[in-house]
RNA sequence: GCGCCCGUAGCUCAGUGGAUAGAGCAACCGCCUUCUAAGCGGUCGGUCGGACGUUCGAGUCGUCUCGGGCGCGCCA
């Protein structure tokens, strides 16, 4: 549990009675200690008190909790500021060793069955780097709902049905005639121009290859493409969903039934449309053309039955920003046949653009500045580009520096975050395998036996932690501080999974670099002192784990050496 | 016209209704005989687009307004 949390307690075990959520945060400023409650304040209308005598009474009843509190004060409206006693961080820090991999992470309080749809592309060509956002933003928010204890299922739902597929289809048949026939067709151009110059010339003397299934083998071979394009940035699916099953398992169909029964229906120029106005939506919009073919809305709303079905109690579907008009629809096309609309959670990405050069070029599909997600990731690297498109607020629309994300040195924050992860693991390596002698080196002997047994007592001995603290000024600064940001990943995995955004992780992992960095600089771990040595050795490794797994949740290396 | 999203330092962005709004980059000045200088310290930089409101307290919540992006197909 951690100090925050004791505190916490603590107050709500003094108030007992009043339903006041008790905060306890962080402060920003050192003069206000470690960590501020404003409970006084808050309680000061429910109780008709002046607040400040109200916090003058709660700091009576916690000053002397030995261990946990060192010093509180009552501050101006009535802030209570409390300055957390070191043995309540030594002890957090058992914490992160006892946890290891498992440090930030809920203990599966909910196992709530959460499904997460994400990318989800036409199998009709590349995927440009909108999709790559949406693929760096589902995943990583798919990893932290798993680590804020939620049972997630990853999902990548196929439009391999509809009217672009029939196109794509139409087009790969012609070129294959072409081809095979060496003659030209009167198709003066392609729609899907691109793919078909990419991939008809490597199809069409495929063994088996006919006009009949060239298109299927097309979409197969796409899909197969995309497939391990997302791999290459551990983007990794539990599943991925065919439209087509939709329809050929009866799946739509039964929808189909359904939604006519509930009255929401009705004919008109020969479609079938939903009466999507009833909910709000601007317009009614059509479930079945008048040449009989369905229309994305019916497959996605028998689609998201289909999840619901599946026994997933939250639906967090990731679309592009430019899909959100397709909201309305679909919710309202779940709330027709009796379900509730308020599982279903979608999350917008907004538009990426590029900057290049210091020039920013905007995708277009029209000026053929479309960006394309393969040669981005070959460009930059899987972990930057990982953490420069999940790094913002799906909200926010952003602006990919391309020449940021190619910088290997200090300005670019993915180096920044590994490089403090492999100096962790740097300083072990001086331990078991050092370079010149200890008495040059100025540092006690540690044989690798003894290293083990101390990581065996940094699980369980919070004493060790306390000769962290017996240093000059300057160094415990340093070394609270990034005690203080260590101990700050399990909230801050919560956060970002509450809010549905994961690039807060990317934002804090930068935070604690810093921390560690300036620790770094101002203590030397490899100390002459075997107490002092022991000790900061036990932080370092907790800097260590710590940063892994933040990274982890962002499909980001955590590499051992730079 | 209607709907969704966004306006915070020159640039890219943080900022769970709390105290004096923060980083990084860019610009300038410093720091390597010892654990990787892929690092650290310092200086410069702001009417949080604007107005009104709610609150003990607003960058954060509400209404309005201005600016930008996206959407309003028998495409997805």
């Amino acid at each position: 549990m951690s100090y925050k949390h004791k505190i916490k307690l603590e107050i709500e075990k003094i108030l007992n009675g009043t339903k006041t959520n008790v905060q306890v945060e962080k402060t920003k400023l050192k003069e206000h200690g470690d960590v501020a409650t404003n409970v006084a304040m808050v309680l000061a209308k429910e109780l008709k008190k002046n607040p400040f005598e109200i916090a003058n009474d709660i700091k009576a009843k916690i000053e002397n909790l030995k261990g946990l509190i060192s010093k509180v004060e009552v501050a101006k409206p009535g802030f209570i500021n409390i300055v957390v006693d070191n043995l309540a961080l030594a002890e957090s820090l058992i914490e992160v060793h006892s946890q290891k991999d498992k440090f930030g992470y809920a203990p599966s309080k909910s196992k709530e069955k959460v499904l997460v749809e994400y990318v989800s592309a036409n199998p009709t060509g590349d995927l440009h780097i909108g999709h790559g956002r949406q693929a760096a933003i589902g995943d990583s928010l798919a990893n932290v709902l798993i680590a804020d204890g939620y049972d997630v299922y990853k999902e990548f739902y196929i439009n391999d049905h509809g009217e672009q597929m029939t196109r794509l289809k139409d087009d790969a048949r012609i070129k294959y005639w072409e081809l095979k026939e060496n003659k030209k067709s009167d198709k003066i151009d392609f729609e899907y121009q691109i793919t078909i110059d990419k991939y008809i010339p490597l199809l069409v003397n495929e063994p088996g290859t006919t006009a009949d299934n060239i298109g299927e083998k097309l979409k197969e071979r796409i899909l197969n493409d995309q497939k391990s394009l997302l791999g290459k940035c551990n983007v990794k699916f539990d599943n991925w969903f065919s439209e087509t099953s939709l329809h050929t398992e009866g799946k739509a169909k039964d929808v189909l039934e359904k939604l006519k029964e509930s009255g929401f229906t009705y004919e008109h120029e020969g479609a079938l449309w939903f009466k999507a106005k009833e909910f709000k939506d601007t317009r009614d919009r059509v479930l079945i053309r008048s040449d009989g073919r369905p229309t994305y809305l019916l497959a996605d709303i028998a689609y998201h039955i289909n999840k619901i079905e599946r026994k997933n109690k939250k639906l967090i579907t990731v679309w592009g920003a430019d899909h959100h008009g397709q909201e309305i629809s679909l919710k309202g096309g779940l709330h027709a046949l009796g379900y509730d609309d308020s599982s279903l959670e979608i999350v917008f990405v907004q538009l990426v653009s590029l900057k290049k050069e210091g020039q920013e070029v905007k995708m277009s599909k029209r000026a053929g500045t479309v960006v394309n997600t393969e040669e981005v990731l070959n460009e930059v690297g899987s972990d930057a580009f990982r953490y420069f498109l999940v790094e913002s607020h799906p909200n926010n629309r952003m602006v990919f520096d391309l020449d940021l994300a190619k910088k290997q040195d200090k300005d670019n924050p993915v180096y920044y975050i590994q490089y403090a992860h492999a100096r962790c693991c740097s300083i072990f390596r001086q331990i078991t395998n050092p370079t010149g002698s200890s008495e040059e080196r100025n540092v006690s002997t540690v044989t690798e036996k003894e290293l083990s047994k101390w990581f065996e007592e940094y699980a369980k001995t919070p004493e060790i932690f306390m000769n962290l603290f017996a240093v000059n000024k300057e160094e415990y600064e340093a070394t609270k501080t990034l005690i203080l940001k260590i101990l700050d990943f399990p909230e801050e995995i919560s956060l970002s999974s509450k809010s549905r955004s994961p690039g807060r992780i990317g934002n804090y992992l930068k935070e604690l670099a810093t921390d560690f960095h300036q620790f770094y600089t101002v203590c030397r771990v490899l100390s002459k002192d075997i107490k002092i040595l022991k000790a900061r050795l036990g932080l370092t490794w907790a800097t260590k784990i710590t940063i892994a797994n933040g990274l982890k949740i962002l499909g980001i290396n955590a590499p051992e050496s730079m």
